[in-house]
Parts: structure tokens; C-alpha cells; sequence
DNA sequence: TCCAAAATTAGAGTAGATGAAAATTTGGTG
DNA sequence: CACCAAATTTTCATCTACTCTAATTTTGGA
């Protein structure tokens, strides 16, 4: 009773297209392929496809769209006395740990990173997928805080910790697509968040003041000074 | 010799284009205007306009894709001991009591806003803008701070910093196109810059720590503890 | 068995964008 | 001035994503 014939046929033909869709952009690039294609792999018309799909972008997001407000849910579910920051920051090293895909540490975050890149369609809707991110996570700060909606500091904080860890995870990418190790990789990206995390509770400071002195190079001053909290 | 015929030509054929396709756009949004009118609006052919404007969405950013690298302007030209945050929160705040188009403080951003916000496509152009500019602040501060290609600093200084204009730039947009007064605005704006750039420098903290008391509504601790430098 | 709703398909059309080959315009030269 | 070569524009043809409407088929249940 709980899902008829007509309810598993639909989800098994949004499945085998949304299957066939990814087999074909594996194997030749998202831009390479068309919705045309994908519809005779699946054996459907092409109104179909878009009958499942709203766009063409949305059969390759189809299943990462999940992860879409779980920054916002790391938030609402942190412990009493944890810091959004705090709770943030532990979801992302305890995906680094497990190389969880949530973001983007999965075993094949690389191709998938790969094909987001070559393609300016798929660029484009993973940034506006960013924002809707930034929405949901803004909007469980502002009930976290009480907020009124002229506070921007919810939004100021949503962005600020989303961009962090999407600027880790593209470095990720980055050094996967080029074949680098994860053995390399993980721990690299650990110290890192150390620093970015670090970079958002404690503040930017003075980054990169110029001084008569040549202690430009690596500023240690800022990043590195350990002024409050914990 | 510094301009032949041809060349003049060019350029007014090129003006020609983006004005009238301008003035389409204000009178009945970007999507409800096709390539095919402003060609015609314009008197060319279709293939003209693209021989200019390699897409749509290139006829309206035209003149503000010159804003793109003044973030990384900024950064370069900053005085000797002023840091990166400072000399872009001088630029801002600069931009603010002039009301410069720069960080759409002008005097018609906010029709330019509405027609961005009403128009998918043209959001998403905004939102690759903006990569853009990330990604030449980012550079400006791989110079000017000498960091080697995996410190991963100057990228997340870079999107931070402008994350937190972007939002500020927004929310301006938001109450100019509410149709709120400027004078009340303005004011506005330049305290919550305050507070957003304080964030910057000084971090984040606890924000949204939850503790057993009360103290979650306006959380003054993090943003408003000024723990150092100036 | 048959009906009504749901799902799928067919067909026509729009808009952005690309490519190549004609046609026109332009700057300079004999 | 006449003419050539290069640059510019236009014309034409094509592709692809996507929409809409009207059939057509499939399905669940009476």
C-alpha cells in the first residue's frame, strides 16, 4: 500500500534516466552530450526527460541537491555551548576523516569535480546551488540568534563559513584531478582548515600590512595568534 | 592616426547595440527581451550583435565587467601599513558616501538590481562576475603577501572579503528597491559595515554559542570585543 | 471489462548560439 | 579615379535546450 505500481514505475524510469544521464556524461563531458541522447539511452521521449528534470543541470545534480541544506542542519542540531563555527568545523574535519562526499572528500570527488569544471552550465548551476546553501544556513542563524532581518550578520557568517570550506574543498579537487595521493591530500587539508577555521573565529586582522620590515611573506600574525575562546 | 574611420565605426556600432539594447531591457526586463529585437532595435543582424557581444547577458554586464578588477586595484595601490581589510573597507566606505556605482551605491543601482534579480540568467552572470573577481583579488594577494601557491590565505581573505560587500552591496539593494529612502539607508549601511568588517578583522568568536542563559539574541560577544590590533 | 486519471509521446515552435559562405564596406595604392 | 585586399556585415543553415498543446498509451480500481 505504501507505494503502488504506478508510484515504483515512475521512480525506477526517473532513476534509469537520471543513470544513463551520468553513464553518458562520464564517459564524454556534460556538454558533449545531449538531452536528445540521454532520452534514447533511457528509452523515453525527450518530454519526459524534461518531464523529470527541470533542466538539463538537474541530471547531474539530481542526488548532490540533497546536501544542499546540511550546513543549516549542522547548525540547528549543534551541542549547547557549541559555536556555529565550532559545529561547523567539526562536520568538515569529520568529513575529511571519512572522506565523506558531502564535501567533496568522496573516492570519486575527482571526476565529478573534473566535469564540473569543464563545463560553464554545471559551474554556473553549482554556484547558485552555493547560494541557496548561503540561504539555508542564513536562515537557521537567524533563528539560532533571534535575529531581526535587517541583522546581516546571519548572512555575513553563512557566507563567510560557506566559502571557507568550498575554498578547501575546490584545493581539494584541485590536487585529486591532478592525481595527487589522498594520503597527501587529507592531511594538507587539515592543516589548512586549521588555518581557515581559524582565519573566521579569530579574524583576518592585519593580513598582508605592509611593513617597513620583510615580514610579509607568511604573516603570522594574525592567522596565527590565539586571542580568545576555547 | 590614433583612430581610423573603421575603428570609429566599430565602436559606435558597438555603443549602438549596447544602448538600445539598454533601454529594452529597462522597459520590459532582460528575459522578455530577445537578441532578435535589440539587432533590429540597434539595425544590424542577429550575427552582428553576437560578433560584438560573444552572449546576452554580455550586452547588459558591458560596462560593469570594467568594475571586476578594482577589488585587486584597491589592494595593489593600498598605502604602506595598511592592511588589506582596511584598504577595502576605505574603498567601501568610500564608495558609500559617494554613492559610486562601484558597489552598486549609485543612483540608479537599484532599477539595475531589480532587472538582475528578476532575471535568472542574469543572476548566474553576476555570480561568475564575482569568481572573477575573487579570483583577481586573490592574486593580488598571492603578490603582495608572497605566498606559495598552496597557501590557500589569499583565496580565502579574498572571498570573505568580498562575500561580506556583496552582502552588504545586496541588502542595500534590497531596501533602495523597496523604494526606502537613501538618507535612511545610507546611515544604515555604513554601522552594519562596521559590524562586518569588525567581523572580518576580529573574527567571528562564539558566534551563536548556545549557552544556558539568554545572551543568544544579540550575541555582543564575538563581534563587539575588540581583542586586537588598532 | 471498462472508465477515468495519469503518464508518455508526437509535433510544432521559440530563443540563444555557432559556423560558413556570400555580399558589402573601407583604406590604401597605382 | 579605379581597383584590390582586408575587414565587416549579412544571409543562410544548423544545433540544442526548453515550452506548449494535443494526441496516445498505460494503469489502478470499480
Amino acid at each position: 500500500m505504501d507505494e503502488g505500481l504506478r508510484e515504483r514505475k515512475k521512480r525506477e524510469t526517473r532513476q534509469r534516466i537520471a543513470d544513463m544521464a551520468m553513464g553518458l556524461f562520464m564517459a564524454r563531458g556534460f556538454d558533449n552530450v545531449t538531452v536528445a541522447e540521454v532520452a534514447r539511452a533511457a528509452d523515453v521521449s525527450v518530454n519526459t526527460v524534461f518531464n523529470y528534470f527541470k533542466t538539463k543541470e538537474d541530471l547531474f545534480l539530481d542526488r548532490s541537491a540533497m546536501v544542499e541544506v546540511m550546513p543549516a542542519e549542522v547548525v540547528r542540531e549543534r551541542a549547547t555551548g557549541e559555536s556555529v563555527i565550532a559545529a561547523l568545523r567539526r562536520d568538515f574535519l569529520d568529513a575529511l576523516d571519512t572522506r565523506h562526499w558531502r564535501y567533496g572528500f568522496g573516492d570519486g570527488s575527482d571526476v565529478f569535480a573534473k566535469l564540473v569544471s569543464d563545463s560553464p552550465a554545471l559551474t554556473s548551476a553549482m554556484l547558485q546551488m552555493h547560494m541557496e546553501r548561503e540561504r539555508a544556513l542564513a536562515e537557521a542563524l537567524m533563528e539560532a540568534t533571534d535575529a531581526d532581518p535587517d541583522d546581516l550578520r546571519p548572512w555575513l557568517v553563512a557566507t563567510q563559513v560557506l566559502n571557507t570550506t568550498r575554498v578547501l574543498t575546490a584545493h581539494a579537487a584541485r590536487r585529486m584531478m591532478a592525481g595527487e595521493d589522498w594520503a597527501r591530500i587529507g592531511p594538507d587539508i587539515r592543516e589548512q582548515a586549521e588555518i581557515a577555521f581559524g582565519l573566521l573565529e579569530r579574524g583576518v586582522g592585519d593580513y598582508g600590512a605592509r611593513s617597513g620590515a620583510g615580514q610579509d611573506e607568511k604573516p603570522p600574525s594574525s592567522a596565527a595568534r590565539p586571542n580568545s575562546s576555547t
